[in-house]
RNA sequence: GGGCGGGUGGCGAAGAGGCUAACGCAGUGGUCUGCAAAAUCACCAUUCACCGGUUCAAAUCCGGUCCCGCCCUCCA
């Protein structure tokens, strides 16, 4: 495997402290609100990575920080006067909802600032007395010029730095670059004791003192978004380095970008989209289809046809899900042996699964692996096309061949099952059969009327009959899926006496509904039209 | 100004010296179908920002030019 590293520039194989294990830090956010898309791109990302990881044979310890205390939390608590640390957890507990939506696997660990301030102090401590940070009036500043290989991760020298200053030099300081590892409190801040007062950590010294707390001196990967190479990670660098005296990361993984018209997708330009209106209107997985089609160091630009398309790419995916299961006849014996174009097919199958591995092994190449499953997808389409339902042989190669497809997806995450909206789906269906009823009374068909109401019934919903039309009574609420096997069968009746406009009207309910209908030589399938 | 990355069909996006330049969306034509949808088969970039160079061979390497994004300030 082979994973592009920050800080040489270039892809190397991948060598674990520990040959089956890897370490894995990934910055979290600073809770002060809720997460929006471009937040969202790392989370996905490293998910990913690490379900990749996992899925190769690695035991994998991951750790992802939440940063509670910090200027923009406070700000904002004083805003709305609250208090910065319950604000910050009222965030956290919003994040999760977000990550957990996105089929976010949560972390082994999430440590918190806050929670870490006496690590944090000793830290400081150890540095000040390795000449690595000084105390100037309750601040503490890292010693920049005290570490030789400062800028080393962002390959620009302190001189490069200066340069480009377009920040405003605290004359205090020894150096321009010299950044805070304490900051003293100031009236109303968060704050706890230490040596040089009551004060606040710095952002930068957080990550370097919980990482290697929990994942010890050297960290396998370390993940993040580009625009934390510098400062925040070659701070981080030079902390723990000064610290232990031993390389703090072995790999370096940064994503790209969001943008939106080619502009940084970020709170300060505004143009920003939250993470859970995005979830409102598409599912999560296609979320996470639309995040991985492009290599996670690329930049990637959105808009709404974006996901549109993503939705569509990934609907032609889950159609062969859904072909695969109506084919799929566990009733039937599967044949002990898989021979001749069976056995192509499969082959053709698990070459394909080769071909994604090779994807992903060249630094987590997504966009390439989902043109594996795409070649998957086509060849289960085509071979259910001419495959017998009842032959024992082509049972167990679709079996097969469907056990890879879904492996595969799921290291993806985007075969998610989609459980949201089961209410309102319920409500619309209800709903067709009330209308069903309604115009088979209009018609004086009181046959059909009346199997309607006993079919409802037999599932404990009693139909009451109004001035106003018909209402629906019921305790426990019934299986969408039977109500949507008679719904059918009743089509199928239509269609047989090819009562064609009456089976086109059900099928345009139910599209209204969100419930799309496929015909097919066996009957109809149906899906949800948001996947 | 300094550092980093990028410009590939109508659109999105892989490819990083040599197979027909993947895959997806959109589009076109055929099969299937009562219709639709889905599926399926076929078609859809002689060319990879531009100009030079290296090489038997370049979208891929080198030099130059023009554009674009990110970082140098909190940001994923």
């Amino acid at each position: 495997m082979r994973v592009y590293n920050t800080l040489s520039s270039k892809k190397e194989e991948i060598s674990t402290l520990n040959p089956h294990k890897v370490n894995m830090y990934v910055c979290g956010p600073t809770t002060y609100n809720y997460i929006h898309l471009g937040n969202a791109r790392p989370l996905v990302v490293f998910d990913t990575v690490r379900r990749y990881l996992a899925f190769r044979g690695y035991e994998v310890k991951y750790v992802q920080n939440f940063t509670d205390v910090d200027d923009k939390i406070i700000n904002r608590a004083r805003e709305e006067g609250d208090d910065p640390l319950l604000l910050a957890q009222r965030y956290i507990e919003e994040y999760f909802k977000d990550a957990d939506a996105l089929g976010i696997k949560r972390a082994d660990i999430h440590p918190r600032v806050s929670q870490h301030i006496p690590e944090i102090v000793a830290a400081i401590q150890t540095l000040v007395e390795k000449g690595f940070a000084y105390e100037m009036e309750g601040d503490v500043y890292f010693r920049v010029r005290a570490f030789h290989d400062y800028g080393k991760l962002s390959g620009r020298s302190l001189e490069d730095m200066l340069a480009g200053a377009r920040v405003e030099v605290d004359e205090r300081k020894e150096n321009a670059a010299d950044f805070a590892l304490w900051k003293a409190a100031r009236p109303g801040e968060p704050a706890w004791k230490s040596p040089w007062g009551e004060g606040r950590p710095g952002w930068h010294i957080e990550c370097s003192v919980m990482s290697t707390n929990y994942l010890g001196d050297t960290l396998d990967i370390h993940g993040g978004g580009s625009d934390l190479i510098f400062p925040h990670h070659e701070n981080e660098i030079a902390q723990a380095e000064a610290l232990t005296g031993k390389p703090f990361v072995k790999y370096w993984m940064h994503n790209g970008f969001i943008t939106v018209n080619n502009e940084k997708m970020s709170k300060s330009l505004g143009n920003f989209f939250i993470l859970r209106d995005i979830l409102a209107q598409y599912p999560a997985d296609v979320v996470r289809f639309y995040l991985i089609a492009t290599h996670y160091r690329s930049p990637l630009d959105f808009d709404d046809g974006k996901l549109e398309e993503a939705r569509k790419a990934l609907g032609r995916l889950k159609t062969t899900l859904l072909l695969a299961a109506e084919f799929l006849n566990d009733d039937l014996p599967q044949a002990a042996e898989i021979k001749g174009k069976a056995l192509d097919f499969v082959g053709a199958v698990a070459n394909y699964r080769n071909e994604f591995i090779e994807a992903m092994d060249d630094d987590f190449n997504t966009a390439k692996a989902i043109a594996s499953v795409f070649e998957i997808s086509h060849c289960i389409n085509s071979y259910l096309a001419a495959a017998n339902r009842g032959d024992a042989m082509d049972q167990a190669a679709v079996k097969a061949a469907v056990a890879i497809y879904q492996e595969l997806g799921d290291v993806l995450g985007i075969f998610m099952k989609q459980a949201k909206n089961e209410e309102t789906l319920l409500a619309g269906v209800l709903e067709i059969l009330v209308w069903l009823r309604k115009e088979a009374r209009t018609a004086r068909n009181f046959a059909l009327a009346d199997n309607i109401r006993d079919f409802l019934k037999n599932l404990g919903i009693s139909v009451e009959d109004g001035e106003h039309g018909s209402r629906l009574r019921y305790e426990e609420s019934p299986q969408i899926d039977e109500l949507m096997v008679y719904l059918l069968s009743l089509r199928q009746e239509f269609k047989a006496h090819k009562d064609y406009a009456r089976s086109d009207s059900l099928r345009d309910k139910l599209k209204e509904q969100g419930i799309i209908l496929e015909d097919s030589r066996e009957g109809a399938r149906w899906k949800f039209a948001d996947v």
